[in-house]
DNA sequence: CAACCGTCCTGTATCGTTCCAGACTGTATC
DNA sequence: GATACAGTCTGGAACGATACAGGACGGTTG
């Protein structure tokens, strides 16, 4: 046994063949007769060779066969957020058809980029981080292909993802249509500090812009904006959602509707209200916002702004694989679309007046469409 | 713009060093002065270099700097299982705290192994695979380290999971305790076709060794085993669970407590019993398997089996890495418990008699317990 | 003045693979 | 009998980087 790993000389000088004989017993069997590729691979089982080694190929190749996915938080909470999870899932689905691999890259344990720099990859998947995060930075210091996901959109790179500000709207002119005038938003900081002892990564979901979309568009058919209150979660969970809800839901006069900014958190003010004894929708409208599995599952099921994330992760795996082959297709922005399933209904009937003047939900819906669409492009 | 890379040599060049001072500017920033660093770097950027290539690092060093997870299924399958999403969660933990970066595998995409032949790693996470499928195959013929995880346990190399029959029993033991005599199972096919369209990767999470321990179990105590109805959910999924729940529920004698073996289909389960209006726990107690974090806040929050699984992927990962270092750390075997919440209950009176002398729970328990305590490693 | 120091930098060898051009067979074709 | 031609196989040259040994140099020391 000597401690030195086999190598494809090692291999070609036990089987009397040259070096590149043995190569071909790997990779291109029809270049070698039968008998030779039996001979060789016995030497190689022989002496314990594992194969080619891929590091070796990859730089002769100049080929990874794989892509780099950069996640906004820890990899540990990267997977409790449904809604990512979905995205990664549709970034799998891709790369499963394509052979390849997916390098998981956490940004929190990256504050210098040096995971950035040594990963081994064709190109990156940059999900939901800021243009400044030294992440991102070392992604550009590689000139490699990649594609920006999520909010914000990066410059100067191929970009999936939805203009939450627009899908917003969405979600307030429904609330409107059913009459409700007394609005809360259970929202997320901008700049979420992901665990208590992590770094404040610099992430942004778009978060922010859910809650100016919402109350802007309740602002434009003459509701107070103060009167929309915010009540932030610490963090984009159902525990946080339920704790932020409850605090709007304590109010002397209570919001009518919440909109969440996340399907997590608007489960975490279902079960918020459910601990209240208030109920969706009969006493409370709820919306809202990603459509993850649990959103149809949830009692009652969740009225909410969908965006198929998966469908969005396929489509940013193929950007990134286009890319690699010189390809430079231009993705077209993704629609969200509002869903309605059961946790929103008519608005109860106000105990006082609330100073907004009637209107039918079609209306109002037709008198917040941009007058020019299309000009926000 | 050439269409030639820049490499560290062109650096030089253009520099006017050696390539070696290129490289240090890189990565020793104390072995040369800063007034060439700064030279350097600025050359660097002039022409556009991205840093030195990981691939050439990599096969220098002999180190990847990263670990090869491989899944049972696809990766669009694998973020749908709660369960294994927890273990990734912790596996994910490790690899951040040793700044080191994930790369996921989908056995299903894999059926000679090339993905794993070509994977740059210096280690590997087996999950829940057998060892006749070619990705474990493939694993082996790297002669990298590898840890198994889940089940089955592969030979000849550490392992991070727990005894699932011995688990089941602690599920029968608490019913049985509870006085239910009509017993049923949701289970899943030994060999689980992930999707339609995919070829049936050859998992084995375990499943069947739960219902084989939970069967013997309630043998053991007189009831008959073929009275132990099992119904198979196709997937390991919540609608695939609340499916097989329901024929389970539709029998003409329906069984007043079923343990599911895994959480998942524990909640499709107290779905589809919510759907046939049988009350949870008073008309059906329900067990489930694993403890995710849903089985907490579903209605009644779960009775279940809990194994730690963010846990067991830490373990996995740390593991690995020390495999990498050399360590040949042994790892314990992991211990489940029952985690009693309120989806289990006394059993109802039965409508008839059951045949089963009716014992007191701690007598069933005693009873139960392996004669030879230990004797079964 | 020789010996020695630390700092900064260079040159060569090597990591393990694949590409490429060509050489050597033996058979078929003109 | 020369030519062409697959089918096999070989050796040299990258691929882009790092390890390592050592050289140049200005300065200190005995």
């Amino acid at each position: 046994m000597s401690v030195e790993r086999p190598t494809l000389d090692t291999v070609a000088k036990a089987a009397g063949v040259s070096r590149m004989t043995v190569s071909n017993a790997y990779n291109r069997p029809d270049q070698l007769s039968a008998a030779t590729r039996e001979r060789v691979l016995a030497a190689a089982a022989a002496l314990g060779y594992g194969g080619p080694d891929p590091a070796g190929r990859s730089l002769r190749r100049g080929r990874a066969g794989t892509i780099g996915v950069i996640l906004t938080e820890s990899l540990s909470y990267a997977f409790t957020d449904p809604g990512l999870v979905q995205f990664l899932r549709g970034v799998g689905d891709e790369m499963s058809a394509a052979g390849q691999a997916m390098l998981l890259l956490p940004a929190d344990a990256d504050d210098d980029g040096s995971l950035v720099r040594s990963a081994i990859v064709d190109a990156f998947i940059v999900c939901s981080i800021r243009d400044d995060d030294p992440a991102v930075t070392a992604v550009r210091s590689r000139h490699l292909p990649f594609v920006s996901s999520g909010s914000p959109r990066l410059p100067a790179a191929p970009y999936v993802g939805i203009d939450n500000r627009k899908a917003a709207v969405l979600a307030a002119e429904h609330l409107l249509a059913l009459g409700h005038r007394r609005l809360g938003i259970v929202g997320v900081p901008e700049e979420m500090p992901v665990a208590p002892d992590s770094r404040v990564v610099r992430t942004r979901q778009g978060f922010a812009e859910r809650v100016a979309g919402f109350v802007a568009t309740a602002a434009a058919v003459g509701i107070d904006p103060d009167s929309v209150v915010v009540a932030y979660a610490e963090t984009n969970a159902v525990d946080s959602g339920a704790e932020a809800a409850t605090r709007l839901l304590g109010r002397r006069q209570r919001p009518t509707a919440i909109f969440a900014v996340s399907d997590v958190l608007a489960l975490g003010t279902l079960s918020a209200a459910a601990s209240l004894d208030i109920t969706v929708p009969g006493e409370l409208s709820v919306v809202g916002f990603d459509d993850i599995d649990e959103a149809a599952h949830s009692r009652p099921p969740l009225t909410t702004i969908a965006q198929d994330l998966r469908e969005q992760g396929r489509q940013a795996a193929r950007l990134a694989l286009g890319l690699v082959e010189g390809k430079t297709t231009r993705s077209r922005p993704w629609r969200p679309h509002l869903l309605v399933r059961e946790s929103t209904a008519v608005a109860p009937r106000s105990r006082r007046g609330t100073g907004v003047t009637a209107v039918t939900g079609d209306a109002v819906v037709r008198d917040l469409r941009p007058s020019r669409p299309g000009a926000t492009h």
